[in-house]
DNA sequence: ATGTCGACTGCTAGTCGA
């Protein structure tokens, strides 16, 4: 089973660009973040022409995800986190496709550092740790993925020291994703590549992309059901240079099941 | 300091967010 994750930056401005992979890559789950559309104008009819059941969670300009599921309906078992009545932007949808729970999550960028967006950048994910810590307990099969907006450690970008005032790298944030790994998760890329440089994203500007100056904050997160069965990650770097591409690359892992 | 995008509106130019 081939489990994705993308980051189109938009999903009806980047459809013929996601469908192409979907054709070549051919994952069984793909989760997408930013789709930057309202639920009425996702293109629900395009991706099930593609195969591909969806269930989404949008909204109108920014944010939103979405789950795929080849030749299968997703059953949405969430969408949103606990804990903050206030919180409106649709950031995290949770699926169960094969017996597995998908969660599906776009973490908030948290820039300007310091400051408010970056203090809901830490807010968001205390509460998607106590929600994770509860996928732990079910004890079923689990995967989070998604655009965490976390460098997890300087291997993970090219130069860190241009952005140290960034918040991707700022150590509480660093910080609040190794406590999301303590609870028993494995960071599937890092387990079976320890020493390569991988990257995910590529700002548009400043030529980042030709000289591979990247980053890698697109996460798939395996718990301990799942993690043993963990055969090949991977990222889909050729997608990052095609016209018209978002700034984000596929990145996908196969499980034995 | 900054060269890019996508979505949106006070809508063909400027704003916001990333």
């Amino acid at each position: 089973m081939k489990i994705a994750s993308f980051n189109v930056n938009g999903i009806n401005g980047r459809l013929p660009r996601l469908l192409e992979w979907l054709e070549a890559s051919k994952p069984d789950v793909a989760c997408l973040q930013e789709l930057k559309s309202p639920d009425n104008n996702f293109p629900a009819a395009a991706l099930r022409d593609a195969g591909y059941g969806a269930v989404f969670h949008g909204q109108r300009s920014w944010n939103g995800v979405a789950i795929l599921a080849r030749g299968a309906m997703p059953i949405e078992t969430g969408r949103g986190l606990e804990g903050n009545l206030q919180d409106d932007q649709s950031r995290y949808l949770e699926a169960v496709v094969d017996g597995i729970v998908i969660g599906c999550l776009y973490l908030p960028n948290g820039n300007p550092w310091p400051g408010p967006k970056f203090d809901y950048k830490l807010e968001w994910f205390d509460r998607l740790c106590a929600h994770a810590q509860r996928l732990v307990d079910f004890g079923l099969p689990a995967v989070l993925a998604g655009d965490f907006n976390v460098v997890p450690t300087d291997a993970d970008i090219y130069n860190p020291a241009s952005w140290r005032k960034d918040a991707l790298l700022q150590p509480e944030s660093r910080a609040a994703f190794a406590r999301l790994l303590d609870q028993g998760w494995t960071d599937a890329i890092r387990a079976l590549h320890p020493n390569e440089a991988i990257y995910t994203y590529w700002d548009y500007w400043r030529n980042r992309w030709p000289r591979n100056a990247g980053l890698r904050i697109d996460h798939l997160l395996l718990n301990r059901e799942l993690a043993p069965m963990l055969t090949a990650a991977g990222v889909d770097r050729e997608v990052r240079g095609r016209p018209g591409a978002s700034d984000h690359a596929p990145v996908w892992v196969e499980i034995a099941v």
